[in-house]
DNA sequence: ATAAAGTAGTTTATAAAATAAACTAAAATA
DNA sequence: TATTTTAGTTTATTTTATAAACTACTTTAT
């Protein structure tokens, strides 16, 4: 009937991170923290928990002395993803 | 870019139950606790949140000497669930 | 008649998650 | 050289989800 939803996934700020993702391929910290108005202290500890769970790469340098934090999606975050926007179908699709 | 998710309803259980009631119209408690494998305490909880909102109404009754719990979706429900099922689209489509 | 088990829930307590506020560290600018 | 800005992280607080415990009654077995 309702099949799981992945908690990791099944919340907004992480969701627009993947979605991001997803079809940039990469992205900064800045550029996704504009793209989802999220403070800089969620997004944090949100890609935190994507990296974690191995949803997500994240390359820390340097660019033009001031800090750059890249994020890129890897295999995996990618089928958990799909799996993920299946899943999810089952509860809004009208019986 | 990203839409607003109804923090009410981007709830696995509470999506289920409001999914549910948009297709059957009217469900009872024991029915809807099966069909989402809820626990009861949990299932109680999120209805009164929903009924709470004015997303559902819940009609409470006897039937056969037993408590019997009806929840009936609103129109504001279906409502606030199509706006919910369309700005999480904007999540999905790769961009 | 009464003890045990089952039905249909609610309330309370705990665990987990989301978020904001405060902080770090350095760079640029006035 | 003091102030502001950039780019974040860490910690604390609030909110949410969930499970455990409880209520109240009914049915069935003894």
């Amino acid at each position: 009937m309702f099949k799981e939803l992945d908690p990791l996934l099944h919340s907004q700020l992480r969701l627009a991170v993947m979605s991001l993702l997803i079809s940039v391929e990469e992205a900064e910290f800045t550029f996704i923290k504009e793209k989802t108005g999220a403070t800089a202290g969620n997004l944090s500890v949100q890609i935190d928990k994507l990296k974690q769970a191995g949803y997500i790469t994240v390359n820390k340098s340097f660019r033009d002395n001031y800090p750059l934090t890249q994020c890129k999606i890897t295999k995996k975050g990618i089928k958990c993803f799909e799996i993920y926007v299946e899943n999810l179908k089952s509860y809004l699709k009208p019986a």
